[in-house]
DNA sequence: CCCCCCCC
């Protein structure tokens, strides 16, 4: 390390890429003509900091040679000091800066332009209490304490945003927006877990990474949300490809690695939200990175499926609504899916969740997404108030379509009285609709027949009692025969009654026997059939319906077929009730 | 040293 006097300041123009610096040092004896301050090193003087004739401590510097040959001296970390007379007077007589140059007027100090007197500036700024400390560039906005509060007496507490490869002895302050789980891996380079997360301060963010003994060392307690002083960690460029967040380098935790919790995180920025109301997503691109905020009308199980990288995944759907009356479907994914519980209808809000054009527009949690149940802030209250008061009972409206039954959203939910009232596919297309009903009785005659054996074809193959049977669709003869369901139900709600079709796969579902075995039971043991059929009478589901009007042999008939059997999830069922209710209510009471 | 952002 030396002690030098800077006499000369030069911005080095570049059309790309930062400004850099060239910086003219004298040590009172020699002089280093073409001393290059390295790209790390320039917020040093984007504070005022650095200024003629303030004194610097060379902590290391390296010779390089340029493109074009020459040799300069790269300053790769240096402190800056008040004056000469801090630095114990061993420099003798720094040379005067050179007003003629005018390097001043040049560039390098419009990076500040409130501060008229650069020279007064130094002098006032740079002091701190103790002789050889950098004087790091606070933020405008909300000075940090340098040194002060630190837990390291060597190191200094500093900005994010002039963290770089090049220094070591550092402390940065910054809160927890984004923890990760506890992943491994295991490739042909080995094994071994890890854990990220991203911390903010007022200058900027970064990604933190822990590897196997850092991770059982840290893992607990880093916290979401909370403050703490870091030190100690090694930084690298971050690739650009896996993260967003706005810094050029990441970092990793070593053995010697310090996180240390900061109770007086008064200054560091809390996360910041920027939500965008559930209307307003049908105007934003796809693929756009927004914060949302709403109440989980309803939620999806959770669900196991596989990626195309043949990866497992547990995936969870919720339905979030907000004052706007939208609703859209988010996708929570892995540890956050299997965990969610929306029963109680929480305010969830996500801050970074990606939008999606599926099913018109969705969105997705991503990894760096950060998903919070009922979160402690005014938007989440006015959004409970809101839902509470009248938000349960509005007709929402979905951005997402959804083709599912049963979920309680975008279901055409009707009684069976609503079906004459209605006309109800009198129309040109069929309607559909979905009901709770129960089934009051199930035509055994005629609900079985033999069915060509073929895969596709299941038309009605006729017995040529030769041991044959003919279909007339594939004019072919078989040795076989499939059985298939065609089954007449009579279902019931509280309201009306209702003669309904269902075909193979309802009919299995509503009796809860295979067509196979139904057909098998009934040439073999006619009781145990006649047992299945009394079973399923007075069981209650979820019917979803096609309905149309059918013209045969000059007689128009409504005709209602059954799509979907489901079982009722009673919870959603009463919910929806006494929505119903609730609906009613505030109209008797409007009018 | 990871780097997966998925599915309908």
């Amino acid at each position: 390390p030396s002690l030098s006097v800077c006499q000369n300041i030069r911005q080095i123009s570049n059309a790309s890429g930062p400004p850099r610096f060239r910086l003219m040092m004298s040590d009172g004896q020699h002089s280093l003509t073409s001393c290059l301050l390295a790209t790390q090193l320039n917020y040093l003087s984007d504070e005022n900091l650095l200024v003629p004739n303030c004194v610097c401590l060379l902590k290391k510097t390296v010779n390089n040679t340029l493109a074009d040959g020459r040799r300069v001296v790269v300053v790769m970390d240096m402190d800056i000091l008040k004056s000469a007379e801090e630095a114990g007077g061993k420099i003798g007589n720094p040379t005067p800066y050179n007003t003629d140059a005018s390097p001043m007027k040049a560039s390098p100090m419009k990076a500040s332009p409130m501060k008229a007197s650069p020279m007064k500036a130094s002098a006032i700024k740079a002091s701190p209490s103790k002789g050889l400390t950098v004087k790091v560039s606070p933020m405008k906005a909300s000075p940090m304490k340098a040194n002060s509060a630190s837990p390291g007496s060597s190191a200094k507490v500093i900005p994010i945003a002039s963290l770089n490869p090049y220094q070591s002895k550092w402390t940065i302050r910054a809160r927890v927006t984004n923890k990760s789980s506890i992943r491994t891996w295991s490739n042909s380079r080995g094994e071994g877990k890890l854990f990220s997360f991203e911390i903010v301060d007022e200058s900027g963010e970064i990604r933190i990474t822990a590897f196997n003994k850092e991770v059982d060392k840290f893992f607990s307690l880093v916290e979401q949300g909370k403050v703490y002083y870091i030190s100690k960690a090694t930084l690298k460029p971050a690739n650009k490809q896996y993260t967003t967040l706005k810094n050029d380098y990441e970092m990793t935790l070593h053995a010697h690695s310090s996180i240390v919790p900061c109770d007086d995180n008064q200054s560091i920025p809390t996360v910041h939200c920027d939500f965008v109301p559930i209307a307003e997503l049908e105007n934003r691109d796809k693929d756009a990175i927004i914060d949302v905020i709403g109440i989980c009308k309803s939620a999806e199980d959770v669900s196991r499926i596989t990626t195309k990288n043949s990866r497992e995944v547990s995936k969870r759907a919720l339905s979030i609504i907000d004052q706007t009356g939208k609703v859209v479907t988010v996708t929570l994914w892995g540890e956050e899916a299997e965990n969610f519980d929306g029963s109680t209808q929480p305010v969830v809000a996500i801050k970074g969740a990606r939008l999606s054009d599926f099913g018109g527009r969705s969105l997705s949690a991503l990894f760096s997404s950060t998903v919070m149940v009922n979160p402690d802030i005014p938007q989440a209250f006015r959004l409970r108030a809101w839902y509470d008061r009248e938000g349960f009972a509005i007709n929402s409206q979905s951005l997402t379509e959804t083709r599912s039954a049963g979920t309680g959203l975008n279901v055409n939910w009707k009684t069976l009285s609503d079906i004459k009232n209605e006309d109800m596919g009198h129309g040109e297309k069929a309607q559909y609709f979905s009901c709770v009903a129960t089934v009051l009785y199930i035509r055994k005659e005629n609900c079985l027949y033999q069915a060509c054996p073929s895969a596709d074809c299941n038309k009605k193959v006729i017995d040529q009692q030769n041991g044959l049977y003919r279909c007339e669709k594939c004019n072919r003869e078989f040795p076989n025969f499939k059985y298939r369901l065609l089954l007449s139900a009579n279902l019931a709600d509280f309201g009306d009654n209702q003669w309904v079709t269902c075909f193979q796969e309802t009919a299995e579902a509503l009796l809860g026997h295979s067509a196979e075995t139904l057909g098998h039971l009934r040439d073999t043991d006619e009781a145990a059939f006649d047992e299945v059929f009394q079973k399923a009478n007075f069981t209650t589901h979820i019917f979803k319906n096609r309905v149309k009007l059918e013209t045969y042999n000059d007689e128009s008939r409504v005709k209602v077929t059954v799509m979907e059997v489901q079982p009722v999830d009673h919870r959603e069922y009463s919910r929806r009730l006494l929505q119903n209710i609730y609906k009613l209510a505030a109209g008797v009471l409007c009018k």
